[in-house]
DNA sequence: AGTGCGGCCTGTCCGC
DNA sequence: TGCGGACAGGCCGCAC
């Protein structure tokens, strides 16, 4: 579920709240999530003192003295502020306690999602290590993704959803933001010109930055930091709705497969 | 190296 | 109503 919207929104939500704030514990309800948490890494936490909330592409990095936990929320991941007492659903997977009562909980009904420790620089953790560039950034560029396309046979969707290029881009924004700048995601990587990655750069920016605003896409699990679902899926152009009317043209919007993904666009309007 | 695929999980939906 | 299969916001690991 969450791509960068999504996530950015949790951090936005979750950061006042965690700034500055000691950790009481960590309580592992089920560790065997996308890898088994350590049983260790309880006692790991305790006392510490969290600095930042912090986001790179898709993962959170909650900054803390001493080392940083990299939460990933896989497919279906949703963190939020709880209360001790608040009743827990069957897919609460762990609590971060905080001093003064309040928790972190993570809810991940598919057990995708990944909370790692690092002692060292986080962004040079292999998850983060080859991420691309932030397309939230001052200095994303669609001259860079032009760059990196250079000889890819792949279709450009798979290329945006690779986080090698472009971090934080999944199957929904890569749809999105095919269809606004008017590129087949079916096309081959290196056969899309320079002028138009850098219309698709414009492009996924404004998606995201719209997105971002609405508090993301919620399909069916996503959560805000506070509990909210996201509000842009009315505003969705083409992901979901193949066998609709294109908003631009009226023609019936099409589905393909491409990387294993679902894959809507315009027939008429995406070349 | 780049590419394509299976697999990891659980829940839901659809067709029979 | 019940059941099997496909599919879902992500990404790793493997074979070629």
């Amino acid at each position: 579920m969450p791509e960068l919207p999504e996530v950015e929104t949790t951090r936005q939500g979750l950061e006042p709240l965690l700034r500055g704030a000691r950790i009481a514990g960590l309580l592992l309800r089920e560790p065997r999530l996308r890898w088994r948490v350590p049983d260790g890494l309880p006692r790991a936490l305790r006392g510490r003192r969290i600095r930042a909330l912090d986001r790179r592409g898709k993962v959170l990095l909650l900054r803390c003295d001493g080392g940083t936990l990299l939460l990933h929320l896989g497919m279906s991941g949703s963190l939020r502020v709880a209360r001790r007492t608040e009743p827990r659903g069957p897919h609460d997977r762990l609590d971060l306690a905080l001093a003064g009562g309040t928790l972190l909980r993570l809810r991940d009904p598919r057990r995708f999602a990944a909370v790692l420790w690092t002692t060292r620089d986080p962004l040079e953790h292999p998850l983060l290590r080859r991420l691309g560039q932030e397309p939230l950034a001052p200095g994303f560029r669609g001259r860079e993704l032009w760059r990196r396309a250079r000889g890819r046979r792949a279709p450009v969707k798979v290329f945006l959803m690779d986080g090698r290029a472009v971090a934080g881009i999944g199957n929904i924004y890569a749809t999105e933001a095919l269809f606004r700048a008017g590129i087949h995601p079916a096309r081959p990587a290196g056969r899309v010109s320079r002028a138009r990655y850098e219309r698709l750069s414009r492009e996924l920016r404004a998606v995201l930055r719209e997105a971002l605003a609405a508090g993301g896409t919620t399909l069916r699990d996503y959560r805000g930091g506070s509990g909210a679902p996201g509000r842009f899926r009315p505003r969705l152009r083409a992901y979901g709705r193949q066998g609709a009317p294109c908003r631009r043209c009226g023609s019936t919007l099409r589905a393909l497969r491409l990387g294993q993904r679902q894959s809507v666009f315009c027939p008429r309007c995406q070349r």
